[in-house]
DNA sequence: CGTCCCACCTGCATGC
DNA sequence: TGCATGCAGGTGGGAC
């Protein structure tokens, strides 16, 4: 699933369906996913979900004194059911509120992770893994993000990839961003001109906030927490290969960048000029 | 620090 | 059908 608008998505969803509620029960079905289980289940027992917060693609399940980051990374999905039949054989984590619902974790490929912070680390802990600013208008600073592009020597989808410089953008978005800012993906970040970077600050901001209302891109999916999402139908270059461009017509193809399956334009998005 | 490569897992599509 | 291969919306670690 999940770049930041799913993962936006669900924590909305997940927002609506069990903050307020206590944790009767949890059971664990496959601890690996797990920093520290023992701790994981005594800091959650009998306490209230005060909110449910987000910081890039990290969840965040706040409680009174501790916080869940919960990280979804390729295929984990929170359902909710009103019994406590497993969901699915992927189901690894299952919380039974006092009010009745379930709350169901699933993870086919069981990437996904799950960290237990005291509220005033989770800060830090982002802090220490040196997470980048929200792609959001008043967190993204045009300034800011010149500078950082300025310092970095590598491929911009790599740049972009990583999330030290702005959080939240993923293989989908990322290669919407470089498309319509019509920016080959292995051009080195340093060598972007400033009206470069001032269009990926503007397609950043934008795509990421056209997909948040689009409830995000579902693709192979079935229906997570609230990710009933429709910005596929809005994919311009992800998953195109071999269609045309929208801009020119030209067949879209697809490449290798960083080791990840890369869609580019290869008319619109030159090496050089 | 940047760049590769690999690891973590399972399921699905493709090709023989 | 069976089997091998490659691929998948992510991140973190080790080696050079």
């Amino acid at each position: 699933m999940p770049e930041l608008p799913e993962v936006e998505t669900v924590r909305r969803a997940l927002a609506k369906e069990i903050v307020g509620k206590t944790i009767k029960e949890i059971c664990i079905f496959y601890p690996k996913i797990i920093e520290d289980v023992e701790q994981f289940k005594q800091c959650m027992l009998n306490e209230t979900i005060h909110s449910v917060d987000r910081r890039g693609k990290y969840l965040l399940i706040v409680l009174k004194h501790w916080t869940i980051v919960s990280h979804l990374r390729m295929s984990g999905k929170y359902f909710i059911t009103d019994t406590n039949q497993v969901y699915s054989k992927h189901v690894h984590v299952m919380w039974t509120f006092h009010e009745g619902s379930i709350l169901q974790y699933e993870d086919v490929r069981k990437f996904g992770r799950f960290i237990v912070l005291s509220n005033k680390d989770v800060i830090p802990y982002f802090e220490h893994k040196k997470l980048g600013v929200e792609p959001y208008f008043d967190t993204f600073s045009i300034e800011r993000f010149k500078k950082d592009l300025q310092k970095k020597h590598q491929m911009i989808k790599v740049v972009l990839l990583n999330q030290h410089v702005v959080a939240g953008l993923g293989n989908i978005y990322v290669d919407e961003v470089l498309y319509q800012s019509r920016i080959h993906p292995m051009r080195v970040a340093s060598d972007l001109n400033e009206s470069e970077v001032e269009q990926l600050h503007y397609h950043i901001i934008s795509i990421i906030q056209a997909a948040i209302q689009a409830g995000g891109t579902t693709i192979r999916d079935y229906s997570s927490l609230g990710e009933q999402g429709n910005y596929q139908t809005k994919l311009c270059v992800y998953g195109q290969t071999g269609k045309a461009c929208l801009f020119c017509g030209h067949t879209i193809e697809k490449i290798i960048v960083g080791q990840r399956g890369t869609h580019i334009c290869s008319h619109c998005q030159r090496m050089t000029n």
